[in-house]
DNA sequence: CGGCTCTTTCCGTTGAATGGAATTTGAAGC
DNA sequence: GCTTCAAATTCCATTCAACGGAAAGAGCCG
């Protein structure tokens, strides 16, 4: 054989290799990432070998790879969210102070809410919602206030996901879900990682009115109080879209290319 | 011609790419991006589409590129800080709650201080030493910290660099400055970005006593207390580096490839 | 509308990328 | 210390994917 066996290029290799290692993990053995990304072990090492010399892989003693300091570097400096967190950190903070509860701030991406940036309730240890990680739109409260403000086109895309035959009572409690989202101008959800949390959401627009994030907060059952909550959320969220207006952020979310 | 004239390959280029953006730039132009990575206009506009296509970059309306979300996503939930950052998050909160004062969490890479955490002092809103930003070592505390832990030969490398005839001065200076740093167990430094701020930063070790990190604050002038704020720090470190001891960071620092 | 700039497609050429085989390294087991 | 086994690493002949100049399209402005 020669350039590429199979039918991907270099390019299409080298992502593969970045998207292998598996969330949260520090380093991969040499040939468990060959195994991962599909590759043979001889090109994953040459591969890896190039891109450690750039510094967005590091190669450990022994054979294990992670990503590198460089790569982190590059990303983090010149993230697309950059401009969204910026303009909503002061104002998570302030819902912080004055709720403390956990809040976060997610972006639309395919069908799934991905959280661009959360800030712990004060004391609290629990992890959960990491920082870029994703939960479906239908099972986060942040999920819900996105779809349920995306433009019909969107929306009917993502429902029809939900026409199999088992799922087909999904699509109707879901079309309702949004339907009520939309209306009342937040969502809630009771939560899914934790069945004593409450999740609700309230829609970001930017001056364009285009809902390009969904600002949320995780509550105790207990402590849940919609009529001190949401009103806090959508002060802070036209804030948000406030401070948004100029900086052209776009967001544009990827729609439907996934399927 | 054939494949790469010039004598790189696909992944120096794809790096090129990715390194072409300049700080904080939310999008380019296709053939700026060209221009800046050093690439023919019609190579660079077939990597980026690949790449757009894996969703590591993002094609806006009329040509625009910019960073994609995907890649966001896949660096910061596996970051190779994101232990040391895990570690460091809570004691750097109580630190902001007891000081009310700009906190940074920085590591060491080449001869740079690379910021990877910060938290901002209450209601200020200045934006300075973003994360992902860069200091040399020779001006900012926290680069102090890291290099005056050093093992000697590193810190003989790095010296070295100012061996020239102009620095000459310099490499005395310096010397001190950081054996001065290594004694004291904290490194302190008048603000080089604004002239009316201090900069305090003490070493977070690991484990095995490694230097793996710097706990520093950004204080007015007018409100410099050594007393209060060394301990604190150190304190606080000491705390960060307790719960890195079992998480395997290690944070191997590049050392001297670079020159 | 014509001139300009930037993006996008086309396509023949060719050397960089490829990966199986062989070698080395290193850790675990006897 | 010696053997075994699994991993990383080096080698190298083959060949197709990457290359980029040229030409065509897309916007934009005066």
């Amino acid at each position: 054989m020669a350039n590429s066996g199979s039918g991907d290029s270099v390019v299409d290799r080298v992502v593969r290799l970045i998207e292998a290692f598996p969330e949260g993990s520090a380093a991969l053995q040499l040939s468990e990432l060959a195994d991962r990304a599909g590759l043979p072990l001889t090109t994953a090492h040459r591969l890896v070998r190039q891109l450690a010399g750039h510094g967005l892989l590091e190669l450990g003693s022994g054979g294990s790879v992670r990503l590198g300091l460089r790569l982190w570097e590059l990303v983090n400096r010149n993230s697309p969210t950059l401009a969204l967190r910026q303009a909503a950190m002061p104002l998570m903070e302030d819902i912080q102070q004055v709720l403390n509860q956990n809040v976060n701030l997610a972006v639309l991406d395919g069908w799934d809410a991905l959280f661009v940036e959360r800030l712990s309730r004060r004391g609290s240890v629990a992890n959960r919602a990491k920082v870029a990680g994703r939960m479906p739109v239908h099972l986060s409260s942040a999920g819900l206030a996105l779809m349920a403000h995306q433009p019909a086109s969107v929306q009917a895309a993502y429902l029809r996901q939900f026409k199999d035959p088992a799922d087909r009572l999904r699509a109707g409690d879901l079309r309702s879900l949004l339907a009520e989202a939309a209306d009342e101008g937040y969502a809630q959800l009771a939560g899914v990682v934790d069945p004593d949390t409450w999740g609700i959401a309230v829609p970001v627009r930017d001056a364009r009115k285009r809902t390009v994030a969904a600002l949320g907060v995780v509550v105790p059952l207990r402590e849940m109080r919609l009529q001190a909550l949401v009103p806090a959320l959508q002060t802070a969220a036209r804030g948000i879209g406030r401070r948004l207006g100029d900086s052209r952020t776009a967001a544009e979310f990827r729609s439907m290319e996934d399927l």
